[in-house]
DNA sequence: GCCAACGTTGGC
DNA sequence: GCCAACGTTGGC
């Protein structure tokens, strides 16, 4: 099996970094993806294990706060069975689940802060998904080259996670 | 299966 | 809050 690199964005309001740094197992849920090409990522690429850049969008400074693993790879996404539900679909069912989920495990906060502005500025990342117009998809695989070049820009890595 | 209308994303 | 870029929907 060969390890994948990802992007995997978050509404800044939704969960910060810090703040997911914060809890007490580090553990995020992806909920309510609702687009059919991160849906195909994340059901038939993701693999336990997986690093992810995370990316902060909504905010002054979008930008990759740090690195996640995949904790826990695609599976149906509970949200698309509750009625109540704002991710409710009447047209999902559990034989046959059209939206899926991931888990991340908190890994490491990057220092600097690699901003969106720095992606952009880089000569090395013009090819990379995130920094090209019109590029919404929340789920973006990396190429390990890009991964490398970023995770070089976060410099040291440093924690402010609480054990 | 085309395509106009509409809704959403997300940087700025 | 603006608006460009997409994705989705639904009439035909």
């Amino acid at each position: 099996m060969t390890e994948k690199y990802w992007l995997v964005k978050c509404e800044y309001d939704v969960c910060s970094f810090e703040e997911l740094g914060n809890r007490p197992n580090g553990i995020g849920y992806w909920r309510g993806v609702r687009n059919y090409q991160a849906r195909n990522f994340i059901r038939d690429g993701m693999q336990k294990g997986d690093s992810a850049l995370f990316y902060q969008s909504n905010c002054k400074e979008p930008g990759i706060a740090g690195l996640v693993e995949i904790a826990r790879a695609g599976y149906p996404d509970p949200s698309q069975f509750d009625a109540d539900n704002q991710y409710y679909d009447p047209k999902a069912s559990k034989d046959d689940p059209r939206w899926f989920s991931f888990d991340v495990q908190w890994a490491k906060a990057f220092e600097p802060y690699v901003s969106l502005k720095d992606l952009k500025n880089s000569p090395k990342l013009k090819e990379m998904k995130v920094v090209q117009r019109g590029q919404r998809l929340s789920i973006q695989p990396v190429t390990k080259r890009e991964f490398d070049i970023v995770c070089e820009m976060g410099g040291h890595s440093v924690s402010y996670r609480k054990k």
